[in-house]
DNA sequence: GAATCGTGGGG
DNA sequence: TCCCCAAGATT
């Protein structure tokens, strides 16, 4: 098929172009929108500007009153490019993300030094400035003076990725270069600013994280997570980071075909269920790896259930819990007498033949059951 | 590419 | 209470 588009434009691009998104999204923009947001009605680049360096990754509620103060202090560009950095720190204090202030003062020293005070329209030289980046550029340019540049913020991946059904972190460089040439070619000809506002206030009004309003949604008929039921898984969440590795010795005392097992808190990991003793006693598993077995002191844990008669290291084996790892190093113990239970405890033995339908973490069960299991001469002798 | 930067709000 | 994240940029 022949491409509609320039040579020289990003391969790709043309598939992503499409007049009706930003012809549905302006006209949406244009009767349901937000209109009243105090920095819009203007094209005062400073106004403009403040506005976008105050909402990065922040909330236009949190916004509001940090902007009507901080004009109310400094007016005009250069009054801010005047200010000593102390007086503007102070008025974006609370706000968060201190570097955006100095970097705002930076900038504003640096429109009035290099370019008379004026902000410059072309978007590749406002991401020059300090604070601004690629998506704010096109941000200001284009609510400043109309020009045609994308931006690419949270609204802007949340709402892409449900209604075309990007099925892929947007953190990811791939995913977010292929949205940026998606946000290029959608762009429409005529209205910039109200497609941009459109995309934002689609983003924080309608295409929100949680509970969408997608009854009122004009991307609707077109929206393929509404199609096919994802809006919730999508767009795909940041990947968490490694879980914490936790270790643990665990006690298989093993003892005339019955094995020892405690029974758990009520609540916490595991909670009600009988498991291995620990060997730490009954502290929870510490972050530290477990050190080779000391014979005397095993011996010494052990001893409330009876004499060690003989001891073994087992293969350490991982359970992946939803936050965190948990490895298991477990340590074979057989007794050459065992020692009755003092009054009431929450210690039991177990016969080897009911460890696969007792109410056993499923990595103990495993374990146990791998270990009567393992050879013949092993399970006559243990179990 | 990953870490860092802040505070407020929702689930 | 805890986790996730919000009009991103910078190192």
């Amino acid at each position: 098929m022949k491409r509609l588009t320039h040579p020289l434009a990003p391969e790709g691009a043309a598939d992503y172009a499409d007049p009706t998104f930003s012809a549905t999204l302006i006209a949406w923009q244009q009767q349901h929108g937000r209109h009243t947001l105090p920095w819009q009605n203007t094209r005062d680049a400073y106004l403009i500007w403040l506005s976008e360096i105050m909402l990065q990754q922040t909330q236009v509620s949190a916004v509001l009153g940090y902007y009507a103060r901080f004009l109310e202090r400094f007016p005009t560009l250069r009054s801010l490019a005047g200010a000593p950095v102390e007086d503007v720190m102070a008025q974006w204090s609370g706000l968060g993300y201190y570097t955006r202030a100095r970097n705002l003062h930076q900038c504003a020293r640096r429109v009035v030094a290099e370019y008379d005070g004026v902000f410059p329209s072309d978007p590749a030289l406002l991401a020059e400035l300090p604070g601004i980046g690629r998506s704010t550029a096109a941000a200001i340019s284009a609510f400043s003076s109309g020009t045609r540049a994308a931006i690419m913020d949270g609204n802007v991946k949340r709402v892409f990725a449900r209604v075309f059904g990007i099925d892929a972190y947007p953190g990811e460089k791939k995913v977010e270069q292929a949205m940026w040439l998606r946000a290029e070619a959608l762009l429409p000809e005529q209205g910039v600013e109200s497609y941009t506002q459109g995309l934002m206030d689609m983003g924080a009004t309608l295409c929100t994280r949680s509970s969408p309003d997608c009854a009122r949604c004009p991307m609707r008929p077109r929206c393929v997570a509404h199609a096919t039921g994802r809006t919730k898984e999508l767009p795909v969440r940041k990947p968490k980071k490694a879980s914490p590795e936790k270790h643990a010795a665990m006690l298989v005392v093993i003892d005339g075909g019955q094995v020892l097992l405690e029974q758990r808190p009520a609540s916490g990991i595991w909670g009600g269920l009988l498991s291995l003793p620990e060997l730490d006693g009954h502290t929870p598993a510490g972050d530290d790896e477990i050190p080779e077995v000391d014979a005397a002191a095993l011996a010494r844990a052990v001893l409330p259930f009876g004499d060690m008669e003989s001891h073994e290291r087992l293969m350490t084996v991982t359970h992946v819990f939803t936050h965190y790892k948990l490895h298991i190093a477990p340590l074979l113990v057989t007794l050459a007498r065992r020692a009755p239970f003092a009054g009431e405890s929450r210690y039991t033995w177990l016969d080897g033949g009911r460890v696969a339908d007792a109410a056993l973490p499923a990595p103990v069960k495993k374990l146990l059951l791998e270990l009567m299991g393992d050879s013949g001469a092993a399970q006559a002798r243990m179990f």
